[in-house]
DNA sequence: GAAGGCCCGCTTTTT
DNA sequence: GCGGGCCTTC
């Protein structure tokens, strides 16, 4: 890739030096290239350590790309997410939170569900509760305290203070059970990562400061998606010691509202509690000219492009139905790969430089179908964090290996014990006779695995697979799947210079091992959350009706929420360099199997003259 | 206690 | 229109 030289009010942000700062940076001024620059030059030149914080793994490893490897880098700048910052430091303190050993996390949302439901169960009081809630209700009773008890977390309000403003006063003991649970399975919820780095900063001013005397400046990425308790750790960090932080963002693209996130940490707290100036960056450098137009019609901006401008796409395009949007799709990169060249874009238009963008994974649907078909290379930009195995086989493998490296963990054993269906998961001639004899092997081969020998084993397991499977799709997933669990392997052991089982287990859950850079090849498809922060030459932004962008829940909600959606347009709108082309299908197949009519989203309607 | 069948309810976004 | 959970049946 070329770059541009920096313009003047870049060169100038990246210059600076001691201070609090907040830039006000629009989509495209190229804040993730200035921040990458400051931090390159930083520890060029001062001694401390550099603490660079993102939201996304993606984006962490794109900064960690751009700065290069050398030995002042890797010494002296850490680039991750606050979870994964966090979690680094709970690898060697956890004995100071009251943990006998590292504790695990337990990143699935079915993992909490389960949590509660025990929790529940656990306690008459709370049971009769629940058990006398309508069946439909139920539902959403769990939601509820699951949410409940991320709020305790994220607001960082006790749990007796949300009950009173809460219709269920119960959830506030709710809780503390959830909390005890947790504990005695020793585990941890994302939430309690960053949680529990924030009360050590906070109450032991020992540690605290040996972090603070580590790290002389740090910088936040994308800030207007801070939360209460992230901006928290912030403040618990600094203390009255770091003063030299930088925040990048833009309130406009704040999309992040379920995690309690709000700009006013940006724009209020940081702005009086750091004492930080104001810097606003406001030239596109990314987008042509089309797709500028459209995204200062859409958020009522007066944005300009400055470097050059080019023409580029802007288009909306009605289709019939769900599938006709995907032909139309398909039928426009082939047209667009068949040019070869065109005088906006940079280099030959191959699949890498194009991006298929929804407001969720589901619209995805017909047009990956689509694209397998075709044969056209694509990828998920997974967000996913972990890995969700769905062979059968890999899942019995998965929770071996769990109990094995967190033998307090009930309930992955339970978990395991109901597919087995046997009491004793150890028991040799139990297993032999159960549903699935080959989980004695898979027992076995888990039991003797260590970290060193671990990729060993996993070939024991793809030949024990290969034999002992008939089912021939059952037989190539879970071959599938053990390849990508080998995958993240080397990618951790690369990543680590004392690598660990329970290292390992903790980098899979964070999401650590999913992102290796920008090696993935073809056509991307993602959602617009997960796209945060990237660019594509060319984008289609697909299943734009009312109802799916903006999410129909956000559109009963109204308000913030509804400004949220449309904030989330404007970071669809503004990942297009060159083309972006917008679709939405008249009809559409609803989940329970009949069809509805659509019409275009509203924050695109006021866009449809041309 | 297991297996088969039926019915119900169901779409968000990330770490 | 499909999958998960629950109920029935053997």
């Amino acid at each position: 890739m070329t770059k541009i030289k920096l313009s003047k009010k870049q060169e100038s942000i990246v210059n600076l030096n001691q201070g609090a700062y907040l830039v006000l940076a629009s989509a495209g001024s190229g804040k993730t290239r200035v921040l990458t620059e400051r931090i390159k030059r930083l520890s060029d030149t001062i001694d401390g350590r550099i603490l660079a914080i993102t939201f996304t793994n993606k984006a962490a490893s794109e900064i960690r790309e751009r700065l290069g490897v050398s030995e002042k880098i890797n010494k002296n700048v850490f680039v991750g997410t606050f979870h994964s910052f966090c979690q680094s430091i709970l690898q060697i303190r956890f004995k100071l939170l009251g943990y006998k050993k590292m504790p695990h996390i337990f990143e699935d949302d079915s993992d909490r569900l389960e949590l509660i439901k025990q929790a529940i169960n656990s306690v008459p009081f709370f049971k009769a509760i629940y058990d006398d809630l309508e069946p439909k209700k139920k539902n959403q009773y769990t939601y509820n305290a699951l949410q409940f008890i991320s709020t305790v977390k994220r607001d960082i309000i006790s749990a007796e203070e949300l009950a009173e403003s809460s219709e269920n006063e119960e959830y506030q003991y709710l809780f503390e059970t959830y909390q005890d649970i947790l504990k005695s399975n020793n585990a941890i919820d994302f939430d309690d990562i960053i949680r529990l780095i924030y009360e050590l900063f906070a109450n032991n001013e020992a540690v605290a400061n040996l972090y603070r005397k580590s790290y002389s400046f740090i910088c936040i990425d994308e800030c207007q998606d801070l939360n209460k308790l992230q901006y928290f750790l912030l403040k618990a960090l600094s203390g009255k010691t770091i003063k030299n932080v930088m925040m990048v963002g833009d309130p406009n693209q704040h999309i992040y509202g379920f995690n309690g996130s709000a700009t006013t940490y940006m724009q209020e707290d940081f702005v009086k509690d750091f004492q930080a100036h104001k810097i606003i960056l406001d030239e596109n450098y990314r987008c042509s000219k089309s797709v500028i137009e459209a995204s200062n019609e859409l958020m009522n901006l007066d944005v300009e492009a400055v470097n050059y401008v080019i023409d580029g796409i802007f288009k909306i395009t009605p289709v019939e139905t769900e599938s006709k949007e995907a032909e139309f799709v398909l039928n426009k990169i082939k047209e667009l790969i068949n040019l070869k060249t065109h005088d906006d874009i940079e280099g030959e238009i191959d699949y890498d430089k194009i991006s298929i963008l929804a407001r969720n994974k589901f619209v995805f649907r017909n047009i990956e179908q689509l694209l397998k078909e075709e044969g056209i290379p694509y990828y998920f930009k997974s967000g996913n964090v972990g890995i969700k195995f769905s062979s059968t086989s890999m899942k019995i493998f998965d929770l071996y290996f769990r109990i094995k490296i967190n033998p307090l963990d009930r309930l992955h054993l339970n978990r395991l014990e109901s597919i087995l269906k046997i009491k004793d998961v150890y028991n040799s001639n139990e297993l032999q006779d159960s549903k699935y004899p080959i989980s004695l092997s898979i027992n076995r081969t888990v039991n003797d695995c260590n970290i060193d020998n671990l990729h060993l084993k996993i070939e024991e397991l793809k030949k024990l697979f290969n034999d002992s499977i008939d089912q021939d799709d059952e037989k190539k997933l879970t071959l599938d799947e053990l390849e990508e669990f080998s995958i993240q392997l080397i990618q951790y052991k690369k990543q680590n210079l004392r690598p660990s089982l329970e290292g390992f287990k903790s980098a899979i859950s964070l999401g650590l091992t999913n992102h290796t850079g920008s090696k993935e090849k073809g056509i991307c498809l993602s959602t617009v959350h997960t796209m945060k922060g990237q660019e594509s030459e060319i984008v289609f932004l697909i299943g734009m009706d009312d109802g799916t962008f903006p999410d129909f829940r956000a559109v009963s909600k109204g308000g913030e929420e509804l400004q949220q959606e449309k904030n989330n347009t404007y970071v669809a709108f503004t990942r297009a360099k060159r083309f972006l082309y917008v679709s939405y299908p008249k009809k559409r197949l609803m989940p329970w199997g009949d069809y509805k009519w659509r019409t275009i989203s509203r924050f695109l309607k006021p866009l449809m003259k041309n």
